[in-house]
DNA sequence: TTGTACGCGTTATCAC
DNA sequence: GTGATAACGCGTACAA
């Protein structure tokens, strides 16, 4: 008999009071009389109800349901951050939606016309590229915002990002105290702010300490197999490079087997050094010199403030709050002197 | 001016037809003369009109959503299935809200009653134990439940599972098949149905070949430190065992380290076998001998099927469906012969 | 081809 | 302390 689900209409009858005691009774809101109170809380077990949250949010137009967009969970980085995300909002009473994007923005679109479709509460979004499609399309519904990850061009909106710039100059620099005066980088898409920063930032700590020192940008995907054909052209060029620097995990991964390609001792032959870092329990041997993101904190911190904003929508208009979270240098064995000329 | 989001009245009205006739452009239902079509398609642009699906989900009691609930997202090997599930959903017009357990049946709990609460279309379960309580919530509410990756024990449902214990025995007759005597298991929490299928299987494809081999079993938990510690306790044993088998890959890892503590090498002086593959992308030396599941084929497969049973939820009481999916035998340099007694 | 009336389950508002 | 009424935004059933 699957009879469809008790509402709070039946465990009004089922006592013999208007569905609002009912309702007062669920949220502790308003009074009620004890001994009403406990025969209402008898019935919703009896009958197993279960309050309907859809109507509920129909009135208030809350859900208690944020969303992440991000590239891709996969990628250990924002594994982490999700994690982070959903640790604060269910301490929150919230739940937690991902989407994957690949970096392709038709599909941040859709999902992002999908997620206020659903009335999310907020959105945290790592923009594919530019976003700027899908930032306006949430801010004029009105929706709050926090970009992650990466800086948003063109839009005004709360901010959660790593030191990209700060934490690339101190692997530039680590580099260049190292002696070596040829270096590759192993570059994201163009146009995605972690990538342009990473680079620039290098470059800045590299040649503030080695002016003359050669620093070829080399552009490609987020992903190994991109570090690894990379990591062959740049072997190629003429001085070879003796450093290279991965603009993030995959793409230092695949630079690893690729100098294992070539045959390269790392670091003997050649340095090694990355962006994030990849978590303890998944490594068997530490063994990159990277320039780590808080992962975790970025993820918590965003719904933080995500929450924030929630909380005070009407209110709002404040500024756009950009934070910035410090990067840590984590030197290991993957980084040595340069090899004698 | 933060009007509130328009309606399907305020698109009607600026067009003048009625609200239905909006809803029908909206869902092509029905017929619209082609003219008032166009005419309401660009009302919806102008106003920036979004459809509100709780008001469609109250009347039809259908989200569009599902949930995954797991013990942690930060589990490579829950990662994969995240993102197997996350894409199956996406492609069928399905949200996917995730929640981490972290093994407690209190947090999981939690989250079965906040899910129903949203009324999600179906929940996909990684039982923290027994989970027979979680269950039958979520059954007594008819909410589509799939059990993922672990048995449920006494409760009806469907399930998708890797076939531990086949993957299990095939790593026993591997280990006993390499000349080793004494094996140790690095087990997970007892009433696990993945640990203990595990054991049973290692144990079951061992002494298959070796019928008086000594197989110890050390319980812990799914995780580095775990593994870690109780590779310590095994290695204290008389006699030493020569190979370790660790049930999960967290413990894994945790027993290479555990073994590098103790300057034993693998696989020379002792071998190491695990469960579940660390994804190739994370991975710089493929070096460990696991039996892999298919993570994300298991996350696809469950969304297909939970979805399946949402289609036909009315129709259902069908048997429940139990897949197993076959674990694959990745055969690397940890496991080596036993050293000469 | 288009419109009217009503109900989905809940809560805000105002009365008793 | 408790209840009646309306409203949230949409779609089904039925008319026109």
């Amino acid at each position: 008999m699957p009879r469809s689900k008790p509402t709070i209409q039946d465990v009004a009858r089922r006592c013999g009071v208007a569905p609002i005691t009912v309702s007062r009774v669920i949220n502790n809101s308003g009074y009620v009389a004890t001994e009403v109170r406990e025969r209402v809380q008898q019935a919703i077990r009896d009958l197993g109800y279960v309050p309907n949250t859809l109507a509920r949010s129909l009135r208030s137009s809350r859900t208690n349901t944020i969303a992440l967009v991000l590239t891709d969970v996969t990628n250990p980085f924002f594994t982490t951050v999700v994690r982070g995300a959903e640790d604060a909002a269910s301490e929150h009473g919230y739940m937690l939606i991902i989407a994957n994007t690949d970096e392709h923005e038709d599909k941040e679109h859709r999902y992002v016309q999908m997620l206020l479709q659903h009335r999310v509460d907020g959105i945290l979004l790592v923009p594919a590229r530019g976003a700027a499609e899908s930032a306006r399309l949430i801010q004029q519904q009105q929706t709050p915002l926090v970009i992650m990850d990466r800086r948003a061009v063109g839009t005004r909106a709360d901010t959660v990002c790593g030191d990209s710039l700060g934490g690339a100059r101190q692997l530039g620099e680590l580099v260049a105290s190292l002696g070596h005066n040829h270096v590759a980088i192993l570059a994201g898409p163009e146009a995605v702010s972690t990538s342009d920063d990473r680079i620039l930032g290098f470059q800045q700590g590299f040649q503030n300490l080695r002016p003359n020192g050669v620093c070829a940008v080399y552009h490609g995907l987020f992903n190994q197999d991109s570090g690894r054909s990379l990591t062959r052209q740049a072997l190629a060029a003429h001085p070879r490079p003796t450093a290279l620097f991965g603009c993030n995990n995959f793409m230092t991964i695949g630079a690893l087997r690729g100098l294992r390609d070539a045959n390269l001792n790392v670091p003997e032959q050649v340095t090694l050094v990355g962006f994030d870092d990849l978590p303890d329990s998944i490594v068997t041997f530490p063994f990159l010199t990277v320039a780590a993101q808080p992962a975790y904190e970025m993820g918590r911190r965003s719904v933080e403030l995500l929450l924030d904003r929630i909380k005070n929508s009407v209110t709002d208009p404040d500024p756009p709050i950009e934070l910035l979270l410090p990067v840590d240098l984590i030197v290991r064995a993957s980084s040595g002197p340069a090899p004698h000329g």
